[in-house]
DNA sequence: ATACGGTTTAACTAATTGGTTAAATATAAT
DNA sequence: ATTATATTTAACCAATTAGTTAAACCGTAT
């Protein structure tokens, strides 16, 4: 434990991601997180001043490392179907690997949305929903507005992880097998759905057997 | 202030309401919830004795105020897709009427998982699973599971609720009335979205002009 | 008038927590 | 060997908070 000063600082901020991200900053304590990095509080003084500047370190870190490839999915020089199956998969895969970034990005966005929106300005979201907006128009689809699509394809994606205590209740009987079957096979089943919805006849449209 | 004891304890519940649907239950505090309610602490203990009965009398209240109904919908004898409409419709409006309502499922859901579940059992939603699959096996709809169905319409309807302060920003410029027009025409574009995705043919599909 | 339930006041305790510090100790680099 | 850096220990403070209590006060019904 002495003096591994290479990736001290990482264990913490590892610690401290994993706790604010189940917690949320307030509900949160130092202690948790200095004993869970294997240190103590002190050592967290030193290196990140104090807790809210330590939540900032977390904070930029999971928005800079998750967010800015989905948006670049969307924005891509592709067909809209293409885009949206990519977007689907990428966004269920992000969040199968971190059990608890939906909680956290939804704590974000509920409690801290000033700074939450400030980063999220970056990735330019107006041109995001300009460029499916002028795909919408381009291609033939029904009538939906990017805005709605946008939302949707979040909701489809989002939700299920942040109701899966629920679901591992009822529908997986607490297996973690299942729910991993699941949410694979969301990939395909929630591009389905939206692909589906979107153009008039079935096309493409891939359907798969139990 | 004196002696209005006839509605005192309904004013407290309904204070310890908004500020638990707000900040949930670690973050709130019982002065926040007197003050609020025009009492003070000793009051909370005459009426509660402590914040976790507080809490629980909060969280009864809403659970069987709100959740009921909704599956009711779901397992009435109509048309599959009668019914999602109507719950559609039903919940984003119950969403809409109760601003920080989904915020709190979702945060009970999940970090108070086990009680959360044990009062969604009552609704049986076993039962509710079993009869939207005899449904979507009798009528001629696309191969889709209920579990997923019911997940789709769940994470159509909440989601968006959830993440209302960002919406609040980059869409609606802090407009209510935008805000609010949204989530009405989300009752018609939802639906639509849904069974849109379900029907081989476009059958039904009322589309509307912007 | 009195007795009772509702309400306030004011004070207190115990526990938790974030933040801070000083000193000691260990390690690696020079 | 010396120095700079990393880390621990241990103690402390200030603030917040849930919970509790005793006494007084108010209003009303009997």
């Amino acid at each position: 434990m002495i003096n591994n000063n290479i990736n001290t600082e990482q264990r913490i901020l590892e610690a401290a991601k994993q706790v604010f991200m189940q917690k949320g900053m307030k509900v949160a304590t130092t202690q948790e997180i200095a004993d869970i990095a294997g240190v103590n509080k002190a050592l967290l003084h030193y290196y990140f001043r104090n807790k809210e500047k330590l939540h900032l370190a977390v904070f930029q870190d999971i928005i800079k490392t998750y967010l800015p490839n989905l948006v670049g999915i969307m924005i891509a020089r592709q067909p809209l179907e293409q885009r949206i199956r990519a977007f689907v998969s990428a966004y269920i895969d992000v969040l199968s690997a971190n059990s608890y970034l939906a909680q956290f990005l939804v704590h974000e966005i509920q409690q801290n949305t000033e700074r939450f929106m400030q980063q999220f300005m970056h990735l330019a979201p107006e041109r995001l929903i300009r460029i499916v907006n002028h795909s919408l128009y381009k291609e033939n689809i029904r009538h939906i507005t990017a805005v709605d699509l946008m939302v949707n394809m979040l909701s489809l994606c989002v939700f299920p992880f942040i109701v899966k205590p629920m679901l591992n209740h009822i529908i997986f009987k607490d297996e973690e097998l299942m729910s991993e079957r699941f949410f694979l096979q969301r990939k395909q089943t929630v591009s389905d759905f939206i692909i589906n919805s979107l153009y008039y006849e079935n096309h493409k449209t891939i359907r798969h057997t139990c």
